[in-house]
DNA sequence: TGTACATCAGTGAACGCGCGTTCACTGATGTAC
DNA sequence: TGTACATCAGTGAACGCGCGTTCACTGATGTAC
């Protein structure tokens, strides 16, 4: 079922490689090892099985990356922009400063992981070398500082101030805990017995404004 | 360092493997294992370095577990006895249905977190597959219930109410999160310009009381 | 107290496997004249 | 328009490695008589 797939996913790819350079393949490489860390998880992708997969020989990913870990890095960086795309996206037809923005930030947060449950995994567990992160860190700090500015924006300011991080790092802590636990599959959604959007919403409420929550 | 700091760890080891049959290996595995996952990783674990570390054959684990998942199952299944035994613990010399035991018990579970990082993502990461996974799936339900019970109790009622398990979810999901993101050291304790303890009461008050939150 | 024997926890060698990475190479492409 | 050549993205074979698991075995132990 995989095998089949994948082929007929989206783009023009097997008549491609008619030719000898085909002038796309870090791209293609990025795409398979996307997938792979999506069917099989971030530690048991090989680079092996995205060249089988990209229809390259095993040594021709080295002419574009460094190592295994460079490849693994460029998916994540991949994940973190299209989520950042995302979060602004959702937030952008909303009033500035409704509590709507906050909820839209969280669903994008929980529906991210959902979607791209290896790749959400593979961004937060490549924490562990220094440099060659810079990117990943960077593009990091710039989405939690675009929550924190969304805080300030519902209490009225364009300024950042502690109260305000503090704020966001309740709300993210949360729909982080609520992602993880629907995706090891400790909470089914049957299970929950009351569905996503009042949770998100109620935790919205509870952390911005306090307990005269509607319902 | 870590050569010779496990073998001056705790137990009388060394000598021991002077006899043929220790007796006692079964339990030296389990340990060499969690050992080992607390240092690698659950990912990173392998059967050989367990054995190496516990001066025995490739083969001597066969004899006491099916199969290197097994191994790693008695591991998880030790985390959860410990943390459940922690959380009574805790609890135990609180006032029944004050906040405080609310607080303890969020404690307790990042703190498990903090002190087994390795050991918590095992617990967590291995829901794969579906029967032999009893034990871990009992223990995971008696410790959710525990804390239903826990919020009933702060409301009461001795009996579990839907708004309980809903709040109990919302208390969980917000440790998790924070455990997670402690680990994956998207937050460090200097950067977070807060304390946890005072982290862990706001959201007690939160979830459980609502906004008059004592500062 | 001594011997025969069943039990079974351990050994050590071997298996087949897939991995990440390197190497000398080759073929296609673009540019200079 | 045609030829020489530098560039470099790809090949395919090989490397050394550690892995999980199996196998026939061996040595220690406990029990029956």
């Amino acid at each position: 079922m995989s095998e089949t797939s994948w082929i007929m996913k989206n783009e023009p790819e097997p008549q491609k490689r008619a030719q000898y350079h085909h002038g796309d393949l870090k791209q293609q490489l990025i795409e398979a090892t996307r997938q792979l860390v999506e069917e099989k998880g971030p530690d048991h992708f090989s680079v092996s099985e995205a060249c089988r997969r990209a229809g390259v020989s095993t040594a021709a990913p080295y002419k574009h990356f460094k190592d295994k870990g460079e490849m693994l890095r460029a998916v994540a960086l991949g994940g973190m922009e299209r989520k950042m795309e995302q979060m602004l996206a959702a937030v952008e037809p909303l009033a500035p400063g409704s509590i709507d923005r906050i909820i839209a930030l969280g669903r994008v947060y929980v529906g991210f992981a959902i979607a791209e449950p290896g790749v959400f995994r593979l961004m937060f567990g490549l924490s562990e070398d220094h440099d060659e992160y810079e990117d990943l860190v960077k593009t990091g700090d710039t989405m939690a500082f675009s929550v924190q500015q969304e805080v300030a924006l519902y209490r009225g300011s364009d300024t950042v101030e502690e109260p305000d991080i503090r704020r966001a790092f309740l709300l993210w802590s949360f729909v982080h805990g609520v992602s993880f636990l629907l995706l090891d599959g400790k909470v089914t959604h049957m299970d929950m017995a009351f569905d996503l959007e009042s949770v998100l919403s109620e935790i919205a409420y509870r952390v911005m404004d306090g307990p005269d929550i509607p319902d």
